[in-house]
DNA sequence: TTTGACCTTAACGCTAACGTCAACCATTGA
DNA sequence: TCAATGGTTGACGTTAGCGTTAAGGTCAAA
């Protein structure tokens, strides 16, 4: 598909699709007439950078963690360096602190509109 | 404390700690010759608002829903018009969607780690 | 064949969350 | 007393993640 067609199926600004290939998140082949185009798993694909970008990881550290989340991934065995490992795991760590303090702040709100409305 | 103090407590440079304050997360009294006096109740507080900023939020919302971290929070719960609230649903809800989708991706690089792993 | 929708690259603009001076005042120990 | 340390207010610089023109190529439909 165009980039307009994957631009609505995913509710991102071709911009942003542009972007995202300069910074080899998404890398679309080429139409003969220079046109890019783009197979239709990378629609999971930018919804999934959409996602992380939103929970505040930038590019650079989604360009190492995508790998892990294609399937089938057999092919991407071959990315996996120590560094690689290394910093996967750090990754996923943080993501582990970031879940428990997001479910912390979210508890704290819960309890704010529940004893709110308790006052009505 | 100072600001100096509140800074090596916190992790946080003085700079960011200013900036807070432009952005009313933060607000400190003055001592007579100009300096920033700060209660230790805020150490909390700005750890929150770093978690906060580092989950992807940013201060616009975080000074909306600091209000309701606060304990004791009798006196915040003047400030709760209607508007205040359904902004609070929002990102309560914003939140739950974050720790699904972070839950989801940290499942997924566990998954890939073990799999590497079981090759080794 | 020409309009209109869609594509291309290149380049400048913008906002958030600070970093980094610069120039100056305050406090304290030698 | 004076040098070090740490505080103050600007104000300009920086990076990420795009938005927004500008100037032009492509292609299907009328």
């Amino acid at each position: 598909m165009k980039i307009g067609e994957l631009s609505s199926l995913t509710g991102t600004s071709p911009r942003a699709l542009r972007y995202y290939e300069d910074e080899q998140l998404v890398i679309p082949r080429r139409m003969p007439n220079g046109y890019r185009e783009y197979d239709d798993y990378l629609v999971d694909r930018v919804i999934q950078i959409r996602g992380l970008l939103d929970t505040g990881l930038p590019t650079r550290i989604i360009r190492q963690i995508l790998p892990c989340l294609d399937k089938p991934r057999t092919i991407h065995f071959a990315d996996a360096t120590p560094e690689m490992l290394a910093t996967l795991e750090h990754e996923r760590d943080r993501m582990d602190e970031r879940i428990e303090f997001l479910a912390r702040n979210r508890a704290a709100i819960t309890e704010y509109l529940d004893e709110v409305r308790a006052l009505a």
